[in-house]
DNA sequence: ATACTTGATGTTTGCGCAAACATTTTGTCA
DNA sequence: TGACAAAATGTTTGCGCAAACATCAAGTAT
């Protein structure tokens, strides 16, 4: 069992320590400068010598606002938004904010009512993933007395600010690696059909119908949550489906994985028999064998690139930039490496 | 830009609504048993009304405690911490409970620093990963004024409560499992040898030695993250160091996979010439071809268990448990199923 | 030398809520 | 029907801090 008894010591606590007011602690701490250095020192030793951590329940109540940001993503365990939490993490380290995360799972709803939670923290920044939030979300963001950055994607009307790249344009690019590396019959795999992953199938179809490839049977989708083995058995219902499928469009790395494996037991050659383009270029898609084409996604960059926004806007210096693509690059490798076309 | 006003109502505005003292409607929120029905009634339909939210900075002011539980994690990239982060989410997220998360990078002097900005918050409860702290780190844990889990691992002595699982234990099972199937030269492979990784490679020292396999030279470590891409590369400096290695023993699945693409790319067969076993036994072990041998963890299982058990203490119904060992399971699968012994 | 700026510090007040205690209303039993 | 317990509700107070304003000393220009 614990120890309860605990005794925490107080602005003034410390003010009676280093013999000034209590105000001129609470400046020595937000606004150095406003301080004598003597003055400071003395404090600060008084700060030391009681071990007195601020209370930032109370503070946040005084000044009416709270350090916090809160950042909402889609899940916590999708490595993708993992590397975007650790980007905002990394950034937002050394400052004197805090991040508080929260998971939407996918669900616009809960979105909803993690934002009426985080609002009610009086966060000074808010960061939101997507741009398909719900009337209701997007009104509480209009109007909420913080900054607001959404994540992942790009749009011309962001809410306020807004760090990602086209999902759409990314599939573009991906499919016309496909059919130019003579790939003639490609198909799409896809789970976990999210806003995001709809517009890259989006992108899919609109190079696959210009270039007359395209074949509604040989997009296969699921609802259900991406992994490994769901890219095996999506590889094995597009093959029953369209045999002749020569090329798969992955709507991400583990998808991507999976086909990989599935072609290995059937005996597929990839990439002669079959081209293989995954997304997001996880780091193991470089290690695989044969390696693995994908399209490399900014991830840790997005959530850096989003939380300096946040912060540059919070310090009101001059004008910042609302909008920043990150882009994204089609890393070619064996897997859509066809011998002849 | 963005609208900047915003007015707040609070629990006198809605008191004034419903015709009943500020109090009464805290008692309604906190308490609900204590109000009467009808007046609970009117309180609920004026906090709709106003879109009432509880300012949580008053809260945990005047109450001198906030509704916090703070996480303090090594990793948010590592997929094991996902897991685990994820199942503590799923158990807190209908509880009144906040989860506040942070990321130690695996430095214990890093978690010091967390831990003294957690224990300013008042939290209700503190997960903390391992057994490992510094000796601040656990004086400052013994003295808080909340409960404590460790997770991750199992201890005769935890400082309150502790969830996990011998990381010992489990490496030895792995390693009497390569052995079984045949295998006479197992070899090693372990990246950031945190405390947990070292008491795995312990485990299998402790077989290998019992068994007269130990081979110092075929334990090959480094302290760089881990990765697949590192898999291959260890899987390539065991074999140049000792290339009679017939099974490799990974210290977790990302080292796993890259030393099977490896052993593909040099033509070596899994298993008839190399078995491979990882740890954690991560969704793609299962989908993988060869399929791969892991031993199995019950990460998610680990966070849920640990927030149950905060809460039932903080609950303060009845005795509960302080210990819990969550288990392993190896998992056999081709990648270490020897033809011929 | 006077008025006036600048820098450094102090004082008062209230943020929104819950603990502790006080009071009123209702129900229950003999 | 009165006495008394229990339930329901109200009042006072202060949590720890920062905003806003007040004060005081030291410099600066003319």
């Amino acid at each position: 069992m614990k120890n309860i008894d605990n005794y925490r010591p107080t602005l003034a606590d410390v003010a009676a320590e280093a013999d000034v007011s209590a105000m001129t602690v609470s400046r020595a701490l937000r606004e150095p400068d406003r301080v004598s250095e003597e003055t400071r020192n003395r404090i600060h030793a008084a700060i030391e010598k009681l071990g007195y951590v601020p209370d930032p329940a109370a503070r946040t109540l005084a000044a009416k606002r709270s350090d916090i940001i809160g950042v909402i993503v889609p899940s916590v365990t999708n490595s993708v938004f993992s590397d975007v939490m650790n980007g905002i993490y990394s950034v937002a380290e050394n400052t004197p904010y805090q991040i508080q995360f929260g998971n939407s799972h996918y669900s616009p709803i809960e979105e909803e009512r993690l934002l009426k939670t985080f609002l009610g923290q009086k966060p000074v920044g808010l960061i939101v993933s997507g741009i398909d939030q719900t009337p209701i979300s997007k009104a509480m963001l209009e109007k909420a007395p913080c900054r607001v950055v959404q994540i992942m994607e790009t749009s011309p009307d962001p809410i306020d600010m807004i760090v990602g790249f086209s999902h759409r344009d990314s599939a573009v690019a991906a499919t016309r690696h496909l059919l130019d590396q003579g790939y003639k019959k490609p198909g799409v795999l896809a789970a976990r059909m999210d806003p995001r992953a709809q517009r890259r199938v989006d992108g899919f179809r609109q190079v696959a119908t210009e270039r007359g490839r395209w074949n509604e049977e040989a997009v296969v989708t699921t609802s259900a949550r991406s992994s490994v083995t769901l890219g095996g058995h999506l590889m094995a219902d597009l093959l029953s489906k369209v045999p002749e499928t020569d090329a798969v469009l992955c709507n991400n790395d583990d998808l991507a994985l999976g086909a990989l494996f599935e072609c290995q037991r059937r005996g597929i050659k990839v990439p002669e028999d079959m081209g293989i383009c995954g997304f997001n270029d996880l780091e193991m898609m470089a290690a695989a064998y044969p390696s693995l084409t994908s399209v490399r996604t900014f991830r840790s960059e997005i959530g850096k690139e989003a939380t300096r926004m946040l912060l540059a806007a919070l310090s009101g210096e001059g004008p910042t930039e609302t909008m920043h693509d990150v882009g994204f690059e089609v890393i070619a490798r064996q897997s859509t490496q066809r011998r002849s076309s």
